[in-house]
DNA sequence: CGTAAATACCACACTAACATGATGTTATCG
DNA sequence: CGATAACATCATGTTAGTGTGGTATTTACG
């Protein structure tokens, strides 16, 4: 009853923390994952496949890594957990039957489409500026301060 | 973003035809397999489960098979499916917080702990009663109505 | 231009969920 | 009591998600 795979809860922890690192600069992911508990190379490929997916920019070479690619409100969770999800299948009926539409509904029908449309407005409307707003707290947060103070590039 | 896994949802379809069996006389894996075309043995494992979590009951010998323990209107989808399934991980913190509840939430926390709740209560809240109130259509016909008509034991 | 530091990519290992087939166990019935 | 029909269980296979290590590629900088 997982909701969200690992991969995309990664994927939100990492755009948070690059949301609420103000200046432009790109983060490194063994910082990134450093500061969030996450294996190195996993977050990497994830973080890539976002790249990808035009939610972050990916900057290659020395003093490169990783930054949203538009402004942090601008990016609605949708877009970060997509690229791991298979949100369609929100909308399958509980029961499996071929025909359950809201013409021809199953007995769960009108409450589990509620229930699915709930989650993918949550994520459509939610968006990394508000997740980033509150105080969080990273497994690893000596690593945090160092990612967020730039202290690489001193 | 399947919220049920394949198991409770094979689960809650046969249970789902057993309640829609009005007498009380068992019924056979192999025809609810191929009634509701899930693959014979591993339902066969899945009910023996639910058996042990007495939602069921099953019969062994010649003419067993598997019927619902008690009413189908005093069996909440909850306990067809929790066998299978960790609830307890739907009050996890979206961002992986190790402190996130309503004194000390994260951004999402409000908004993602409803959702949770919801899940839950429909669980909680809709019987097998209430799904099988409503007309079906599974996947092989001709064996549900087999299965149904009780068509072995004439 | 060469070296170092970063992402990108590839190959593989591990695990849990899902599935299959064979065999064991229990109960009915002739 | 023996044969048969059902569930129970075990061993094994398959797949997708997750994780690891090494190599290739790109870029900055002295």
């Amino acid at each position: 009853m997982a909701i969200l795979s690992q991969t995309s809860e990664y994927a939100l922890r990492a755009a948070t923390l690059l949301a609420q690192h103000a200046d432009a600069s790109p983060l490194h992911v063994a910082i990134l994952a450093e500061a969030l508990g996450i294996p190195r190379n996993y977050l990497s490929k994830t973080l890539s496949q976002l790249a990808r997916a035009g939610v972050l920019d990916s900057v290659r070479g020395k003093h490169g890594g990783f930054r949203l690619a538009r402004p942090a409100a601008e990016i609605p969770l949708y877009d970060v957990v997509e690229p791991f999800e298979r949100f369609a299948e929100t909308r399958r009926c509980l029961l499996g039957q071929s025909v359950c539409n809201d013409s021809q509904p199953c007995a769960a029908h009108e409450t589990w489409k509620a229930i699915g449309e709930r989650i993918v407005h949550f994520f459509r409307r939610t968006t990394l500026a508000d997740l980033a707003r509150s105080r969080t707290r990273w497994p690893n947060q000596t690593a945090v301060t160092r990612a967020l103070s730039d202290w690489m590039r001193v």
